[in-house]
DNA sequence: GTCTATACATCGATAGAC
DNA sequence: GTCTATCGATGTATAGAC
């Protein structure tokens, strides 16, 4: 069951999450096609199984960030965790993070962890002093963008995520200058 | 030709881009399936005329905006021009901005509208006063988590692209912040 | 659990007649 | 140009032997 999940990451590295066939995956496995069956109802129940395995690989990522004391930073360690996670293997970004398989909507079950980590996010940024939903929806927008900025036109790169530092402190520090006035 | 892809345009409305199957544009056309070939010589060929023809949409759009004279100005008007473009037309943007077509790459022919819009943008940037590479690319990566954010999240409503000015007046004044340091 | 065998629908694509 | 017919691949699913 891990195993076949396993091998259907491996197959995604080669040809897309959207490229994995049933019957390619039982090949990498060494078994037969309907043998799939005896383990998934679906291939959606397949995408869900790694959906699921997925977050849980996030989730361990950054419960093992040392998160400094200072908010702010702890703001940038985390984010500078999920880049990585993001960037270090692709389509598993897409599945997670991007609606691209067609029809496939991750069962109740499977996105909870990944409710887990968007509020550990959401109560760092508090925390940091990004109170607002507003602000917070900004961050985290700014985030993604540049991670698929940087997916899309320079993988394997840093021109974009390198500059998350410089970013999230113009963002953490707006909030100020606009009490400011 | 120009019906064939007005009607595919049709089609990805109600299963997305990747849901245009050759069967069911040529029903909506009123020919054969493999009359299609007729126009165009595979799939990916009738995806590159609609990515042309998507970006010749996007060109005609923003030259139709009439920019104020005020640098800072134009850069809203013409980004929330892109943005509404954007969101106007899910499937659209999906195909012109997010690599989701497995296998498709556009021809260089018809990715050229795409450079002459990405030239005018980085333009109007550098007027405003954002003259590294690195600034534009920031700048540009949040408007893409913008739109992203709000296609994904809350099509149809403004939660996500509501804050492009406050954020462009930001991504605006940080040289000068930066600067003063 | 795993197999062989088979089925059905869909897909992109091609051969060849008209 | 358009057609019919067909191909090989896909996902999905089942029946039934071992």
């Amino acid at each position: 069951m891990a195993s076949i999940v396993a091998a259907a990451w491996r197959l995604s590295g080669e040809h897309g999450v959207g490229g994995v066939s049933l019957r390619a995956l039982a090949r990498e496995v060494g078994i037969r096609q309907p043998s799939l069956y005896e383990y998934f109802d679906s291939k959606h129940a397949l995408y869900d199984s790694m959906f699921a395995d997925g977050n849980r690989q996030l989730l361990a990522r950054l419960e093992a960030v040392k998160l400094p004391r200072d908010p702010r930073a702890a703001v940038k360690s985390f984010m500078q965790a999920f880049i990585g996670f993001s960037v270090e293997d692709v389509p598993r970004y897409v599945l997670l993070f991007q609606r691209q398989i067609p029809g496939f909507e991750p069962s109740a079950e499977s996105y909870q962890p990944a409710q887990v980590f968007l509020n550990r996010a959401i109560e760092l940024l508090h925390a940091a002093g990004l109170e607002s939903q507003a602000d917070v929806d900004c961050f985290i927008a700014m985030v993604a963008g540049l991670v698929d900025a940087q997916i899309s036109n320079d993988p394997g790169g840093h021109r974009w995520i390198r500059h998350l530092n410089r970013l999230a402190d113009m963002y953490l520090d707006e909030p100020k200058r606009r009490k400011r006035r």
